[in-house]
DNA sequence: CAAGTTCGTAAGCGCTTGCTTACGGTAAGC
DNA sequence: GCTTACCGTAAGCAAGCGCTTACGAACTTG
């Protein structure tokens, strides 16, 4: 849940969901990201700045280039709070769902 | 993949996030969502304004009351998406993985 | 009908955010 | 060593966002 705060923030941006895909592909240095993006380079690195303090990516060194790869730590997060969630809502909803139905049975005076 | 734009944009505020969460455990009026948290009233109403176009919410009309309650359409669409994203990225990885390890056997001239 | 609830919306105001341009720093190639 | 490639960061700016107060609409109650 520590990460989940930043990765949700992070996920907001359409650019930087844009980048996560193309990620998801495979580890590539910034200009390759940049390149088939609608935005500068610098603005790329920005996002992958956000990105890494979401736990969302990683970054390693590669001679003049810096290539970023997908880290699972932010994505495991944000699923583990939507899971809970989406558990927690379903069985409220359901159990919403029967009180009705026994309200409908009991209330037809 | 139609609300995933707005869904994510909307759990990135996080007194969203916490009105949702007062939502999992029922249905409620808008005043009662509003206690309890640290904002005004109208500020929730804007909230769930912004969650109800994003499809995470429903609501319904009791009286002079209207009751907001968990929409499972919104968060079925984000958690496709993340499960989708989260398949591949994986895939690419593993695949990484293994291609990092056959160059190591290979190339070890 | 008048008074009191409950709620959505408009207007306005800081604050944050995403972008660009400009610059500095490090690694590779001649 | 000097140039070129690649990248992060600072500065500045326009736009979006979240919040509050003020107001009006719809409904209930006396």
């Amino acid at each position: 849940m520590a990460y989940g705060n930043a990765a949700f923030a992070a996920l907001a941006d359409p650019t930087r969901r844009r980048v996560l895909e193309r990620l998801s592909a495979g580890p590539r240095a910034v200009g390759e990201i940049a390149s088939g993006l609608p935005v500068s380079r610098p603005a790329v690195s920005q996002h992958l700045k956000v990105l890494k303090e979401a736990g969302l990516v990683s970054d390693r060194q590669d001679g003049a280039r810096r290539i970023y790869a997908i880290d699972p730590k932010g994505l495991g997060a944000m699923r583990a709070w939507l899971d809970q969630f989406w558990d927690v809502a379903l069985e409220a909803l359901k159990a919403e769902i029967e009180r009705d139905l026994h309200d409908h049975e009991e209330g037809q005076s």
